[in-house]
RNA sequence: UGGGGCAUGGUGCAAUGGCAGCACACCGGACUUUGAAUCCGUGAAUCUUGGUUCGACUCCAAGUGCCCCGGCCA
């Protein structure tokens, strides 16, 4: 396998090695992640996390980390420390290089004035609702603003004092002269500038005109050197603009490239969205654990390096796909099956009593966390005793075809400990199951037998006088349709979310996860990986958050 | 007066004029002290119609379908 095989190739790097060929940046990388302050980041931002970041890594390159903050009603500082969190936990880094498009307000302010020296820019004192008149429609030309041929001294002259704070909120603006018979609608006289009277999280209150998106993100990339500017497709409308602005100021020209976002299946990515789901309080919070965020996915158990490989698979394309969630579900279980030390724990118990195990023994197995490789893994001990409890979905009066857990006559191995038969049921008056009794074989300690005698089913049990509680929560996807934002007419997402996706048990553990941390996982054998939830849990109070499942092929079949 | 994009198995991504491949999902089997993992195997795709070419997923033409654009949001 040669280098080149191991690196997926893909149509951004097409487009920078053809520079690389040409020279266009002397072979310079230079990239930015260019988040806006206004939500958490999620998975669809991890893709471009790992092409922006990632791609400039490749090439020997640097990114910088710049936030998108021209707009103070939408932004706020409680998220750029929440962003940086989620960057770093990623494993990226941008250095020294924080910038913020706030940094540049007052050089932005000297190129529009540049623009309106040139003629290029004019304060227009249309109102909203006539400017929206004024522009046309998608298959009409518009119409030029009675303002656009004001002239230079006097545009000169009302944009220093909107700057001034002379003018109320909405009352002017200031536009790029470009073309209102434009077929493409960003270039039909674009607003560069809007008067804002609202504190801004960085510059306080030193402003009161904000620079538009497309006036700010190309001159800021300019202004950071930035050779490969990628963004989503939607904004492929806006690069004739982002390079009409980037020619006519006759500075650094940077290439603006543009790639599909991610849409996972049963989810929702838009802000929107999944603020609506924590501001009505359909869960808790944006770390809550069925969230897309980042911050959920780490508070779940999800490794970072999942996510990376994840997003290394499904690749950079132009294309609107959406990718299946099980294939994110595969990689993090992949994962997780080679760090995660195996433990047993049981969520919903059924009591068992070993009728021949003496009343007074007690004993400890050595188990291995890694049974695999019990060579080189690390042991814990394991009490066992007269009376256990396994899944109550372990055992079934009645067992179904090739059903080959325990049922009444029938011999199972407890996992690391004995061979036990079940010899009979206890229910109460209503025919409930209360416990169920079984005589063990003492040969078969450890788990072997002498004979060599087979026993098809393996359970896992917790000894019930060792055992400690702790609340589990079970998450399952929080929508049932796999696409709750493409639905037909007259339903919302919220028609599909699920209630039921999150489910609390309280659930018996073996003796060793007392002294389980916040960031570690483990598997609960034959349940799934675990990790302590990172807000709730306390010591004597541990609360586990359900990573993900184990495939259960035979819940299929049985179905 | 409309413009800009995109089309390969169920899903996502490759193949850059030379045998359509990989992963997930699905289905079957083997193995198993986790019905996990692992191993083996089956099925399944180039939007349509023309053209260029010895040869087309790839180039050309026409068509079809889907996405984006009429915020003083980003």
């Amino acid at each position: 396998m040669t280098e080149e095989s191991l690196t997926k190739t893909n149509f951004i790097r097409d487009i920078i090695d053809e520079h690389n060929r040409t020279g266009r940046f002397g072979g310079r990388v230079h990239t930015r992640f260019p988040p806006e302050p206004n939500g958490y980041l999620h998975i669809g931002h991890a893709k471009a996390l790992v092409i922006d970041f990632g791609m400039a890594e490749d090439y020997g390159g640097l990114t910088n980390l710049r936030y998108d903050d021209t707009n103070p009603v939408k932004e706020d500082v409680e998220f750029v420390d929440a962003i940086k969190e989620d960057i770093h936990w990623l494993g990226f880094d941008w250095g020294d290089r924080e910038y913020y498009a706030s940094d540049y307000f007052e050089p932005l302010y000297e190129m529009a004035v540049k623009l309106i020296n040139k003629g290029k820019a004019y304060v227009d004192e249309l109102s909203a609702d006539e400017m929206r008149e004024y522009r046309g429609t998608l298959t009409e030309p518009g119409k030029n603003s009675p303002w656009r041929d004001r002239p230079i001294a006097e545009n000169q002259d009302l944009f220093k004092r909107m700057r001034a704070g002379e003018f109320p909120d909405g009352s002017l603006t200031l536009r790029a002269k470009i073309d209102m018979a434009s077929p493409n609608m960003n270039m039909r006289d674009p607003v560069m500038y809007r008067i804002i009277h609202t504190e801004h999280h960085r510059t306080g209150n030193k402003w009161c005109i904000y620079p538009m998106y497309d006036f700010a993100h190309g001159q800021s990339d300019s202004l950071e050197c930035i050779t490969h500017s990628m963004c989503s497709l939607e904004y492929e409308n806006h690069r004739p603009l982002y390079d009409w602005f980037l020619d006519e100021l006759e500075i650094f020209h940077p290439q603006q490239i543009e790639f599909a976002r991610l849409n996972l299946t049963h989810t929702v990515m838009s802000k929107r969205k999944l603020r609506k789901l924590v501001e009505e309080g359909h869960v808790a919070g944006w770390t809550d654990p069925r969230m897309p965020t980042l911050a959920a996915m780490r508070r779940r158990g999800y490794p970072p390096t999942a996510i990376r490989e994840f997003i290394d698979t499904i690749g950079v394309a132009k294309a609107d796909s959406f990718v299946e969630v099980e294939l994110l579900e595969h990689i993090v279980r992949d994962q997780l099956n080679l760090t995660s030390p195996r433990r047993m724990a049981v969520l919903e118990r059924l009591k068992v009593v070993i009728d021949n195990y003496p009343s007074d023994l007690e004993e400890e197995f050595d188990v291995p966390d890694f049974p695999q490789d019990p060579e080189n893994s690390a042991t814990r001990k394991v009490p066992f005793g007269r009376v256990i409890y396994i899944e109550r979905s372990d055992f079934e009066e009645t067992p179904p075809p090739k059903y080959f857990r325990l049922s009444p006559g029938r011999e199972v191995r407890l996992m690391n400990a004995y061979y036990v038969t079940c010899t009979g049921v206890v229910k109460d008056e209503h025919g409930n199951l209360l416990e169920i009794h079984c005589n063990y074989d003492p040969e078969t300690r450890g788990g072997m037998s002498p004979d060599g005698r087979k026993v098809k089913g393996t359970i896992h049990w917790v000894a019930e006088n060792h055992a400690i509680d702790a609340e589990c929560r079970l998450y399952e996807q929080m929508f049932a349709n796999e696409h709750p934002e493409d639905l037909p007419e007259g339903e919302t997402f919220m028609d599909y979310f699920d209630p039921d996706s999150k489910k609390v048990l309280i659930a018996k553990l073996e003796p060793s996860l007392t002294e389980a941390k916040v960031g570690e996982v483990f598997q609960f054998v034959r349940n799934g990986y675990f990790t302590l939830d990172s807000e709730d849990s306390k010591p004597g109070a541990l609360i586990f958050n359900r990573t993900i499942g184990l495939v259960d092929s035979w819940a299929k079949v049985h179905k």
